[in-house]
RNA sequence: GGGCCAUUAGCUCAGCUGGUUAGAGCGCGGUCCUGAUAAGACCGAGGUCUCUGGUUCGAGUCCAGAAUGGCCCA
């Protein structure tokens, strides 16, 4: 006996009952531990912070991490899965600066590191509880017990390592980087932060400038020596030439030593007079600047042809010549300010060498020399960020403020003029210029009214644009550059590219497209952080030489020469290891530089650190690294995704004894965002986030997972709403239970064992899909819904071999639709009919018996399938249909085997066949519905028209289930339905008129009068139909049917089905006869009857009625389970209710037999 | 500014390498079926497959451009 199952079920109650379930028996670590010795899979957890509550998308992602290694235990891997937490990084320094009321670095120092450092710590596992809470009530599968954590000092030590391994290797170098800056709060902004700041609408100044452009060098040169036909131009005696930039930061310009220009773009030089509003004053600045003549009355300016008009904002001026970007590269100009007269240090980029630790670094370079007085010119380069969408198409150059900037001017060794300091001030000058030591928003208008007097200003407006500011005290961010430390991963780019052609990327664009991309244009990874709470840099520099070492562990530490300030347990972590220092061979003194590392390192060192690798775990490392399969959202493509790739590429670079793979991961399922229900992205300021417990307790888990799994493909952003948990939910689960419920329901009362299934007691338990089911005598029915389940067997074990859970999840969800509303409803009678199921009295019902098996065979297959996606439900129908006929079974479902299929089985013409009956019955369905005679009356006949021999003959073959879904007492096939109905082809001459024009009302003529059984034929052959001269375009034509006399039609396409709709007096009879067992059946059940208890049936009613009864009396009883039918009064308290059936009034009693 | 993804019915999504009249579920209106069903069947309303070009005998599908939305990076 199988435990009776209600159809009514609560998911959440069951799910919890299977917790504890799983609880008792340790399932999970059993599943794992019961697969040792089989090939492993590894799933890798990236690991999420936990000082924020877990989310919906968490939910996401962790159930697609489960699925895999659900997947591959069921096929005999071993698949250990363990957790980690993420616990370094500004987020948790800034949500303790919040319970702590501050909001500066400043205020971190003065409320002391050590102290704040341990708030984070306490932080870091503020919800870790609810992570584990919502990670098991998921039923995501690892181990939290012996999760790893960033924070530990093991884990740190690795990281030490991974660095020291670098560094040896040459990978780790001292550069800039271009970080935008707090001038306020003195601190660098990470871009989560300044994408918080942004605003729109903010005004800044629009300047265009106007660079005096010269033909001879710092050295009085001409350059170049032999002028070309462009010098002619620009150095004609007497008019001055300019380059024309423009920029919103004028603040920026005593910084400037290179104009850019697009090498691709055409420019021109124009002419012009200068108007009226030039400049009202002569120059007052130094002798450097050359601009000493009379003003003259023309000038010649150099701007970007296609940006020349809007510059000159409808001034007159006459082109003097075209050019391309390229021929403008290297001509000279004077500075507008000149650093040296203004005491401003200059320095120079000079070129990295390769293949070592060399550090370019600002303080060590040698300033560069330029004698005051002297001439000083820049000159124009070519970059390809230049663009045509606004200014002038020359762009201003300062390579100390802004990315693009920078990388220019070590590409062309410009100099460098870093005029303003952190505190966003403008440093102070000697030539007198009114904006020394002024803050730089406020130096701006004072700069451009000093180029106005000097006539170096063309036009001064202001503008509305984007800009960040700081999130916290709103001061506007200025783009700084900073020293910082660097992984060269970009000289070890070929591997990393060749590594990602390893990885299969599900979806697979990702390979070449987002991720391919940013490898394809990788930048060196910028790893230090001016912070606090992270693993510290190991690196160590001379207080005196300046030298730097960089320390591999803590062995390799105390190893160092006169070390001190190292404490017994010393915890890696600020501000304690910034005390350790040792000796360097000048005798100077080893200080730790101050820096942590970005906490993206942390994670990216996962594979290693986890195990404390090398300096323990040898062994399980190598049985861990790669891993199989990871499982995070596309944002970590920059993320987690590269940050394991990069490390992996350049250690394995580095020691591939150590490091035996250049990949990490090999398989990858990159999930897409999830949005809200209304397609908006959740966030907490909107409030639109979905708190995964309501769903949790109103669905339950299963359908959220299986929500996640089919609703759309992974790699694809998603929408998430309760309600759309709940569709899914009653389209799919509710179907299976009640697929279930009717299994059990019967299967009890006809007390139905399944056969013992040989593979039981095996090693890893065996409960196979075949073998001896079924027995019986199988029907059409039951080989095809076999047949069905073998193909859909086949097909989730290809698409999850894909890694396509959604393809895998859909066709069983089809599967399940199918087995439901087919292969049930159409054998419910066999389930039910009379006949009691027992091999052993040799009263076998071998067909009733092949139904149970057949049906028992799908579910079982069908519960192992699932198990993965939905592992509660699965369990909870393992444990009731295999394990309590087959207690030697696994205990759970999840350490079952999973499905294999018998090809054997699969008969795709039965498939082929089946379809064509369901289409041959809906259409027939629709026939009925138009002759207005609902299906219980039974009808003489359908007749159909399908659209291949194949399905001609399928219809045929199972004409009687046809008859028996339609109440028909025939089915006939045909190509021929002219008998039936006039067939009409028309012409839609509101589309097509225009193809035959003025012939049109001939073609229309040709065609009434054509012949349409051979335009229907070309029709159905895909071809054009040729009448009269004229070739018709077959989609123009539409054909109807037009019924002929008691005749009913449905058709779609050529598909068609034509029901007759006479009904004969033995027909209404016999509708009569159905309709009254249908009403005693509600009897039944509002009486509150069993299923199986059988009654005695009394009636009272007119002379049609009794005759309807007696004549159909076998059929009656047999159907409501009557002994007798007899005419008259109930006995007393008997159920009775007087009705009235197709016009007759009726009254029927019914009670159980006593 | 660059890259990637998406856009098909009111909503959520299918539509495989181009091929008859583009489908399903939910929702809406109606009819029917049911002793497993919270379901199911059928009919109806609802689509210029985001737009514009191109390739082709033929484009939702391939190509180019644009628009909108999203993400990542500037």
């Amino acid at each position: 006996m199988f435990k009776s199952v209600d159809s009514r079920v609560s998911f959440p109650k069951m799910e919890e009952r299977i917790l504890e379930f799983w609880k008792q028996h340790d399932t999970f670590k059993r599943s794992v531990q019961a697969r040792e010795g089989g090939p492993t899979f590894i799933m890798y957890e990236g690991p999420p912070t936990a000082n924020g509550m877990p989310g919906i998308h968490h939910v996401l992602a962790r159930v697609f991490k489960d699925i895999m290694p659900r997947y591959k235990a069921m096929q005999g891997y071993h698949t250990p899965r363990i957790g980690g937490w993420d616990t370094h990084g500004l987020p948790v320094e800034l949500e303790v600066e919040k319970q702590l009321g501050i909001s500066s670095k400043r205020e971190i120092e003065a409320y002391g590191i050590e102290a704040f450092n341990q708030k984070c710590r306490e932080s870091v596992y503020r919800y870790v509880h609810e992570w584990e809470r919502m990670t098991g009530r998921i039923g995501f599968w690892v181990d939290m017990d012996n999760a790893y954590a960033t924070l530990k000092n093991d884990y740190i030590e690795t990281g030490w390592w991974i660095l020291k391994k670098l560094w040896d290797k040459g990978l780790v170098y001292n550069g800039y980087k271009t970080t935008p800056h707090c001038p306020r709060c003195g601190t660098s902004l990470s871009s989560h932060e300044v994408a918080l700041g942004y605003r729109e609408d903010t005004v800044d100044p629009s300047v265009f400038v106007k660079f005096r452009l010269v033909d001879r060098d710092d050295g009085g040169n001409a350059v170049p020596a032999v002028p070309t036909p462009l010098h002619r131009v620009l150095f004609d005696e007497g008019v001055p030439s300019y380059a024309v930039a423009w920029t919103t930061t004028p603040w920026t310009l005593p910084g400037n030593t290179a104009l850019a220009v697009a090498p691709e773009a055409q420019y021109v030089v124009v002419e012009r007079t200068i108007s009226s509003a030039a400049p009202e004053a002569a120059e007052t600045s130094g002798s450097a600047l050359q601009s000493g003549d009379t003003p003259p009355a023309l000038e010649r300016l150099v701007i970007a042809k296609a940006l020349v008009a809007s510059a000159l904002k409808g001034d007159d001026y006459t082109v003097l010549a075209e050019i391309d970007g390229t021929g403008l590269v290297n001509l000279l100009y004077q500075p507008l300010f000149s650093p040296p007269e203004m005491g401003f240090t200059m320095r120079k980029f000079t070129p990295v060498q390769e293949g070592g630790a060399k550090f370019l670094d600002l303080k060590t370079l040698e300033p560069y020399h330029h004698t005051v007085g002297e001439p000083l010119t820049y000159r124009i380069v070519s970059a390809d960020f230049v663009s045509m969408d606004d200014g002038t198409g020359i762009v201003h150059i300062a390579p100390a403020f802004g990315e693009d900037d920078f990388a220019l001017g070590e590409t062309h060794n410009l100099h460098f003029v870093q005029h303003v300091d952190l505190k966003g001030e403008i440093e102070p000058n000697r030539a007198g210029l009114p904006f020394s030591g002024k803050f730089v928003k406020d130096a701006d208008p004072l700069i451009t009214r000093n180029l106005r007097e000097r006539g170096l200003l063309l036009r001064a407006e202001t503008m509305k644009h984007t800009y960040p500011f700081c999130w916290r005290c709103g001061t506007p961010l200025l783009y700084y550059v900073k020293p910082s430390w660097y992984l060269r991963t970009t000289a070890l780019k070929q591997n990393l590219v060749d590594g990602n052609a390893q990885i299969h990327w599900y979806p697979s664009h990702i390979r070449e497209g987002r991720f391919g991309n940013w490898l394809e244009n990788n930048i060196d990874w910028a790893i230090s952080r001016e912070r606090y709470w992270g693993t510290p840099i190991p690196i160590w520099r001379c207080q005196s030489c300046g030298a730097a070492d960089c320390v591999g562990g803590l062995a390799d530490l105390k190893a160092k020469p006169g070390i001190q300030g190292l404490k017994d347990d010393l915890d890696l972590h600020r501000p304690f290891v910034d005390d350790v220092m040792f000796s360097c061979s000048c005798g100077g003194t080893m200080k730790r530089i101050l820096e942590v590392m970005d906490c993206w390192f942390d994670s990216g060192a996962m594979p290693y650190a986890q195990w404390h690798y090398p300096f323990e775990n040898q062994a399980t490392f190598k049985q861990w690294f790669p891993a199989d399969y990871i499982c995070e959202a596309v944002d970590q493509t920059r993320g987690w995704f590269y940050t394991l790739h990069a490390l992996a590429t350049m250690l394995h670079a580095a020691d591939p004894e150590l490091i035996p793979s250049n990949i990490s991961y090999e398989h990858v399922i990159c999930l897409g965002l999830i949005l809200d229900g209304k397609g908006e992205k959740m966030s907490k300021s909107k409030g639109n986030v979905v708190n995964p417990w309501q769903v949790l307790d109103q669905h339950g888990a299963d359908a959220i997972r299986w929500y996640l799994y089919t609703a759309s493909p992974a790699g694809q952003q998603r929408r998430f709403s309760a309600d759309l948990v709940g569709e899914s939910l009653r389209k799919f689960l509710l179907t299976l239970w009640n697929t279930y419920s009717f299994f059990v329901t019967y299967a009890n009362i006809d007390d139905y064992t399944p056969p013992p299934a040989p593979g039981a007691g095996l090693p890893g338990g065996v409960m196979p899909v075949t073998s001896s089911l079924p027995r019986g005598e199988l029907s059409d029915l039951d080989r095809w819904v076999r047949s069905e389940l073998h193909e859909l067997v086949e097909e989730v074990g290809i698409a999850l071999e894909a890694y396509d859970p959604t393809e895998a999840g859909r066709k069983i969800q089809a599967f399940v639709d199918d087995l439901s509303n087919w292969y049930v409803r159409r054998s419910r009678r066999r389930f039910w009919k009379s006949g009691v199921l027992s091999e052993s009295k040799g009263e076998n019902d071998g067909d009733k018996l092949a139904a149970y098996d057949t049906l028992y065979e799908c579910l079982v297959t069908v519960t192992k399938l699932l198990a993965p996606f939905t592992p509660f439900v699965a369990e909870e129908l393992y444990q009731n249909l295999v394990l309590s006929v087959d207690p030697a079974a696994p205990h759970s479902v999840h350490m079952a085997d999973y499905p294999e299929a018998d090809a054997a089985v699969i008969d795709s013409d039965l498939n082929r066949d089946v379809r064509a009956v369901m289409r041959a019955v809906s259409l027939g369905r629709a026939a009925r519905s138009k002759a207005g005679v609902k299906v219980r009356q039974p009808l003489a006949s359908v007749t159909l028209r399908m659209r291949s021999a194949g399905e001609a003959e399928g219809v045929r073959r199972f004409a009687d289930q046809v008859a028996e879904e339609l109440n028909v007492k025939a089915v006939e096939v045909t190509d021929d339905i002219s008998e039936y109905a006039t067939v009409r082809i028309k012409y839609n001459a509101k589309v097509h008129g225009s193809v035959f024009g003025r012939e049109l009302p001939a073609v229309l003529h040709a065609l009434e009068h054509a012949d349409t059984a051979a335009i229907l034929l070309s029709l159905q052959a895909g071809e054009d139909p040729k009448v009269a001269d004229w070739t018709i375009p077959r989609e123009a034509l539409n054909v109807e049917y037009t019924a002929k006399g008691s005749w009913v039609v449905a058709n779609d396409g050529t598909y068609v089905a034509v029901v007759d709709k006479r009904v004969t007096p033995e027909l209404a009879q016999e509708g009569l006869a159905r309709e009254l067992v249908h009403r005693i059946q509600t009897m039944r059940k509002t009486a509150g009857f069993d299923i199986a208890d059988s009654i005695e049936t009394y009636y009272q009613g007119d002379a049609e009625v009794a005759a309807v009864l007696t004549a159909h009396a076998t059929y009656m009883a047999q159907e409501t389970l009557s002994r007798s039918i007899t005419a008259g009064v109930g006995p007393e308290g008997a159920y009775a209710e007087d009705l009235e059936v197709e016009g007759h009034p009726v009254r029927i009693s019914v009670r159980k037999t006593p």
